[in-house]
DNA sequence: CGTGTTTGACCAGCGC
DNA sequence: GCGCTGGTCAAACACG
């Protein structure tokens, strides 16, 4: 039995991690678009805490020995931390599957009830309800899911804009003791212009514009839930002709498009984050003035990045062949 | 003083 | 035509 070299030990390890990685992405087939909740914390730290390691490892000057007993116990800990995540995830999933399919039989259990019963009087839009109905709670933003539905509008002037303006409903789960705001954070400026305690529903419904341009035309409806009062119902007519403000910060560079909340993204994956989360919701409307980009934002479109790397095969060959050239260049000597 | 929110008044669509 | 309802306007107000 030969020692394993310190080098031979780094690729181990970084192999280890690759696989990780894929196996992160491979078993369990989660789909972001239908889970929001992403978990910030778990798996990105093992990530750090190898990386931090063979860094420290590389600080000093250790035994062959020692070397390579650290690295091999590293090496079981680090594939035990890969087992017991990617059994997280496989259960993870199992329960979202079930989630979603529970969902899917009560909507077509359920044709023609919503979980904000729109009024029914108003023809243009009652007429467009059942095709809101696969909207997904919690957050779970469908973005521009009515973008081939022509979605009706009741706007003033009925035909044209029924046509062309597209309607969104977004539900958002707020604190329960937070039940008078009326504020969604979808990384867009609303001016609120008006409020209004409709017929259906004793909560008020609140009315925004985007204020961010001002051509935008889109305007916003909030309002809670009926039936469950923590459930904002957030209501988007028409597209907007700018970038999302947050947008334009967070993601410059990414392929990614990482709309929070916001509607229309027609170009690929909308990326759904609570928008409402603890001491979040307390929030007033001035706070959407600031931008919604948390840390935990910054570090998902990091680590978003870095997932794409690893997973690019022209990085990952160029990566071995860099290492794989660091260690002949260091066997020679 | 500028900006955003509140709130009562007004307007238009719809059903009877 | 009338009343009800949802949507919008704009003056008053609050806040930094």
């Amino acid at each position: 039995m030969r020692i394993i070299t310190r080098k031979e030990e780094l690729v181990l390890l970084i192999s280890k991690e690759m696989d990780y990685s894929t196996a992160y992405d491979d078993d369990t087939s989660l789909d972001l678009n239908s889970m929001p909740l992403r978990l910030f914390d778990d798996t990105p730290m093992i990530k750090k805490e190898v990386h931090s390691k063979i860094l420290i490892d590389f600080g000093r000057q250790l035994s062959p020995k020692e070397e390579s007993g650290a690295l091999l116990e590293e090496l079981h800990r680090v594939s035990a931390e890969n087992k017991k995540l990617t059994e997280m995830l496989t259960v993870m999933g199992e329960n979202y599957n079930a989630l979603r399919s529970q969902l899917l039989e009560y909507m077509s259990k359920n044709p023609e009830k919503e979980l904000s019963p729109i009024p029914k009087k108003r023809k243009s839009e009652s007429s467009n309800n059942n095709t809101n109905s696969n909207n997904v709670m919690n957050g779970a933003v469908n973005g521009n899911s009515e973008s081939s539905s022509s979605d009706g509008e009741s706007f003033k002037k009925p035909r044209e804009e029924t046509i062309k303006a597209k309607v969104s409903r977004i539900y958002v789960r707020t604190q329960a003791s937070d039940t008078t705001s009326l504020v969604v954070k979808d990384g867009y400026q609303w001016r609120k212009y008006g409020q209004k305690v409709t017929r259906d529903n004793p909560c008020p419904r609140a009315y925004f514009k985007c204020s961010f341009a001002p051509s935008c035309p889109v305007k916003k409806k909030v309002q809670r839930s009926v039936e469950d009062q923590s459930i904002l119902v957030a209501t988007y007519e028409g597209e907007h002709n700018h970038p999302n403000p947050s947008q334009i910060e967070a993601t410059s560079g990414s392929n990614h498009c990482v709309a929070i909340g916001s509607v229309p993204c027609s170009t690929g994956p909308t990326i759904t984050l609570a928008l409402t989360k603890s001491k979040s919701s307390t929030a007033d409307a001035k706070s959407t003035k600031t931008r919604t980009e948390t840390p935990e934002v910054r570090k998902f479109l990091v680590e978003q990045m870095a997932s794409s790397l690893t997973k690019d095969p022209d990085f990952t060959k160029a990566l071995a062949a860099a290492i794989s050239g660091r260690i002949l260049q260091h066997n020679t000597y």
